[in-house]
DNA sequence: TTATAATTTGACCGAACGGTCAATCAAATT
DNA sequence: AATTTGATTGACCGTTCGGTCAAATTATAA
């Protein structure tokens, strides 16, 4: 039986090292030596937990779309009403890339290489894709209820994410503004 | 003497080819001999005309941010009226944007990198930093002339150079609209 | 106390990487 | 024609990388 308590400590600090160094460097420019030594355990104990570096960080990737997912999508679809549906998860956004700066960094430096991989990242490329998705429906539905702009909703989909590369606190309301503004056709209020 | 027509030829093809790599993969994702064979000759050519990945990367970086401030600059500063330099500057980042892809998609790619750089790339963050600093002496100067909006000009810098990243170009000129309406006091005109 | 299982380690491996160098080839000069 | 110079190549190097494995240690179960 698994010693839950010491597993999750040994497999948590690696992952969270992990996570912050891709964070920073990208996964390309971190080594499994490094991960080690910023969590305190030998290089080969990794792969205890985690069969390769592709899959730690797919692990990490997978639950940081969770948690981005958590947040935008957990109490908004009850609701009928789509333009505060829109606003809505555009605020939550907004909120995710300000507090969460070391998640939405790492989405930022990654999440073309996740997209543009072929035969690697493939279940970091299927979570994005399916979050990706789960936007594009809501835009996909505010169109069809006549509330948006004349945009495809592939092109707010990536305009949102893209605009998620902006990190300093003091312009993401006005980010915030500007996507309510492009994409709804009713205008923000104050 | 330099057979300056054949080394032309050469040296071009390596870098277009790199340009077109690192464009495509970034700095670490690329390596030497894709470089090579991408421009279809021997790797250790490539050390012949520069004497490492480091260099070539740099000297692509240096041209590129060169033809973007012949872009933006060549022809505003001269202008009296803060206003229209501004507006100028914006819409030419935008064309930038637009029309050259690959460039820009260098630059959103590898901007980060660049900047956090310390031992390496000196040469490539010097110069972009150096862009960077025109940039917001320019809204320093909109600051001082009290037609920018209650912004830094270090973020507005920071926005601008960031939303650089959106490459559909349905939504650039909205970005534009956006850009100007966020920096500017005057609302753009259509 | 002993046995077993889980965790952890150090040593090691093959491949890929950035880079070097002597040799060869082609072009230019004498 | 011979020599010199520039361009190009194939073979190779040392280092770093992702990853493996047997052994040792620690924790748990019997």
């Amino acid at each position: 039986m698994a010693r839950t308590v010491k597993e999750n400590e040994t497999r948590k600090k690696i992952i969270e090292a992990a996570r912050k160094l891709f964070s920073e460097k990208g996964f390309e420019g971190v080594s499994m030596e490094d991960i080690a030594q910023a969590s305190g355990v030998r290089k080969s104990l990794i792969y205890y937990y985690f069969p390769s570096k592709e899959v730690l960080f797919e692990e990490i990737w997978i639950q940081i779309i969770d948690e981005l997912e958590n947040e935008l999508f957990a109490e908004t679809e009850s609701d009928g009403n789509i333009t505060r549906m829109i606003k809505r998860i555009i605020r939550k956004y907004i909120d995710f890339v300000m507090n969460k700066e070391e998640l939405s960094k790492l989405i930022a430096r990654e999440r073309l290489n996740v997209m543009e991989s072929e035969s690697q990242l493939k279940r970091a490329k299927t979570k994005y894709s399916g979050f990706l998705k789960r936007l594009e429906l809501l835009f996909e539905k505010g169109r069809e209820a006549n509330v948006l702009n004349d945009i495809e909703p592939s092109t707010a989909t990536e305009l949102v994410t893209t605009v998620g590369a902006v990190h300093r606190k003091g312009i993401l309301r006005n980010i915030e503004e500007f996507l309510l503004k492009v994409l709804l056709k009713e205008r923000p209020e104050h």
